[in-house]
RNA sequence: GCCGACGUAGCUCAGCUGGUAGAGCACUUCACUCGUAAUGAAGGGGUCCGGGGUUCGAGUCCCCGCGUCGGCUCCA
């Protein structure tokens, strides 16, 4: 006898040996039919596999979630495979996973064939053919040697490559393999019962992947799709997506008039007059949050002697993707980030443990080098501008440095709304300065620091900079990519490197500790990614045109032009639409520029001194005194409250 | 940088198999002076990303370059 018990905690008693098949069966006929898979405590498992004694399970049907759609996606990418090796006589296979929307695969054509989107149709209908044939997946639990002979017979050197992998790696001496059709795959599973379920898929995208995520390596090419168990889930994804499009920074920048980008200096954004207006008020509020906080504003120089880069490491590490230039024989490299600097400049002056923490500020412009590809809108570029910081403290106000720069963070985003923050601690490089003794130190502060604010966060082995291990806070755009923001870095490096000093207590030289911080990261990236949050709406205290003045009939020009003065003396960012135009036509253009108050001045308005407020996308909302609609903009923008 | 796609007016896009470029919005002018999402009419505007090539003829086909988009790699 196996007894396992139901998620609702019902014990069920099925014959010894009995599968996941069995035990659906078992509970309902209708269940055995919609059957996919099942869930052994929390693993994924075949509809074959022998259940457990004791197993706590659950049967997976297409209501399952995303437990059920990896499974058909998995299941798709299979389908895909078997369809190219149909039609590309020569193709190798590598690997073909379930990823968050979909799947994909990747594929080594024979020489001289090249794959493009063109060619999905073709392949989507060998695809339609294999799921109309209802081929079982049937799983075959087979020897090293028998799977390196299968796959050496039929010339698949990456499957060969993977299996040797597993026996040098994990001393595994068996690999399952799965077969649908005509189509035979190294996999570990599980998969759905047959290629019938997979009710709806689509190819999306082919692009170029690395073997093995290594650049050195062959590239392949990676066919990308999704599926879903019905015709109308798929759709609905679809239709998202498209939605998705309409809040991309890359489409409102240029429609709300912040900003532009022109061939003339790829991945660098022309900053229009309403775009630099948000720009400096996020570094304004950098600024009034840093002074605060004990944070003091510097300046420094744009270009340095490749001597200090080549003291920060940098000019080896990355000096091909710096600016480099020179004069009068004299190397020099634009500055792709703050901390030579600052850290310079703090060598140039005389410290005392009395004077720390040291906690220099700089809205800072850089230029890095990135590789053409790499460019993604405001999200990615050659020139920004960091929220930077540099804190030079005493080993003892590590920990305090630390949390406080995370407070910080925090509070930045809160500003904003920004909630679903990724928290990830990044350690240390292969390629990295200092010995592990330092690094098993820094690690640990950081590590402290989260768990004193009770955070919870991924580690990202291997992902620190080369100077010390970093947390890194994360927010996605509009389409779930993810994209750092914040960072909070520890160096114990630079200022020995630097040879910084401060006088302790004890009359001796010490060398203080460096945290490198950026909350919102860059200015450029933090607007891209706010754009998308607000679909373009930023709020009222950030808007570039926070009230919009609209004189019904020319009459009302002079009086209207009034109401804007007044209002800009307050403070607030108003603008004047004077234009010989219909208040119904001034009304849909400031709508679809996204402007927060719409203040409509008539024959009635001029009469008593007020205007009619229309805020965005709510309507007429009555008539209100110059003064007052003057006086709350005021209070909202100063308390940056909505 | 690599793989694939794309690049036509300020913007969004049309332009079939090669036969000398088109719409809507925007812009300019004129009329209208208007009460909460488009007043009407007329007009101007294009080295079809750049450079080569094939052809009697190239926006359209081929090659090279640049840029953008989706990925990969990278991201101090």
């Amino acid at each position: 006898m196996t007894t396992v018990s139901l998620p609702d905690g019902t014990p069920l008693e099925l014959a010894a040996g009995a599968t996941g098949a069995d035990a659906a069966a078992a509970i309902g006929a209708g269940l055995a039919r919609a059957a996919l898979a099942v869930k052994q405590d929390g693993v994924v498992q075949d509809l074959a596999a022998p259940l457990a004694d004791g197993a706590r399970i659950e049967v997976i049907t297409e209501r399952s979630g995303q437990d059920a759609l990896d499974l058909i996606r998995h299941d798709t990418a299979h389908v895909l495979a078997a369809a190219m090796l149909d039609l590309y006589p020569g193709v190798k296979i590598s690997i073909g996973p379930p990823i968050e929307h979909g799947f994909y695969y990747d594929f080594e054509f024979p020489d001289g064939v090249t794959f493009t989107d063109a060619d999905f149709e073709r392949v989507e209908a060998e695809m339609r053919k294999h799921v109309k044939a209802d081929e079982p997946f049937v799983r075959d639990d087979v020897t090293v040697a028998e799977a390196l002979e299968r796959f050496r017979a039929e010339d698949q050197p990456y499957k060969v490559e993977l299996i040797e992998d597993l026996v040098a790696g994990d001393g595994v001496e068996h690999v399952s393999l799965y077969t649908n059709g005509p189509f035979t795959d190294l996999c570990r599973g599980p998969h759905a019962p047959s290629t019938k379920r997979i009710k709806a898929f689509k190819l999306q995208s082919v692009a170029g992947a690395y073997w093995r995520g290594d650049a050195s390596r062959q590239q392949l090419t990676r066919v990308y799709g999704t599926a879903f168990f019905s015709k109308d889930d798929l759709e609905e994804h679809l239709r998202r997506l498209e939605e998705a499009r309409a809040r991309d920074h890359r489409r409102l920048g240029p429609q709300l008039g912040l900003f532009a980008f022109s061939d003339i200096s790829p991945g660098a954004a022309f900053w229009l007059p309403h775009g630099t207006r948000v720009y400096n008020a996020l570094i304004q509020l950098s600024r009034e949050m840093g002074e605060e906080r004990g944070y003091t504003e510097v300046n420094t120089p744009q270009l340095y002697d490749a001597e200090l880069w080549k003291t920060s490491g940098h000019w080896g590490k990355y000096r091909e993707h710096m600016y480099v230039t020179e004069s009068e024989g004299r190397p020099l490299g634009l500055k792709p980030m703050n901390c030579p600097g600052h850290a310079h400049l703090f060598g140039l002056q005389q410290w005392s443990y009395r004077d720390l923490p040291a906690r220099y500020s700089e809205p800072g412009l850089l230029h890095r080098d990135e590789l053409s590809g790499a460019l993604h809108g405001l999200l990615r570029v050659r020139r920004f501008c960091q929220d930077d910081a540099h804190v030079f403290c005493t080993e003892e106000q590590i920990q305090e440095e630390v949390t406080s720069c995370l407070d910080f963070a925090f509070a930045t985003y809160a500003v904003f709304g920004f909630d679903r923050i990724g928290i990830e601690l990044s350690t240390r490089p292969d390629e990295r300065l200092g010995d592990d003794a330092l690094w098993d130190h820094a690690e640990g502060a950081l590590e402290q620091a989260l768990a004193a604010h009770g955070l919870s966060y991924a580690i990202n082995a291997g992902d620190g900079a080369f100077y010390g291990p970093k947390i890194d806070l994360h927010l996605e755009d509009s389409l779930g990519r993810s994209w750092q923001l914040g960072t909070v870095q520890l160096d114990y490096s630079m200022p020995a490197r630097f040879g910084l000093t401060y006088t302790g207590a004890d009359n001796a030289d010490h060398t203080p500790v460096m945290i490198h911080r950026a909350l919102m990261g860059s200015y450029e990236r933090f607007i891209g990614i706010l754009l998308e949050h607000t679909a373009g709406e930023l709020p009222v205290w950030l808007a570039p045109v926070q009230a919009l003045v609209l004189p019904i009939a020319d009459r009302h020009a002079g009086v209207a032009a009034g109401v804007r003065d007044e209002l800009r003396r307050a403070g607030v960012r108003a603008d004047l639409d004077a234009r010989t135009e219909s208040v119904g036509r001034k009304i849909r253009e400031a709508e679809l520029r996204k402007v927060p108050y719409m203040l409509v001045v008539g024959d009635r308005e001029a009469e008593d001194g007020t205007v009619a407020v229309r805020r965005h996308g709510e309507g007429d909302e009555g008539s209100v005194a110059v003064a007052e609609i003057a006086g709350r903009l005021a209070a909202i923008t100063a308390a940056r409250s909505a």
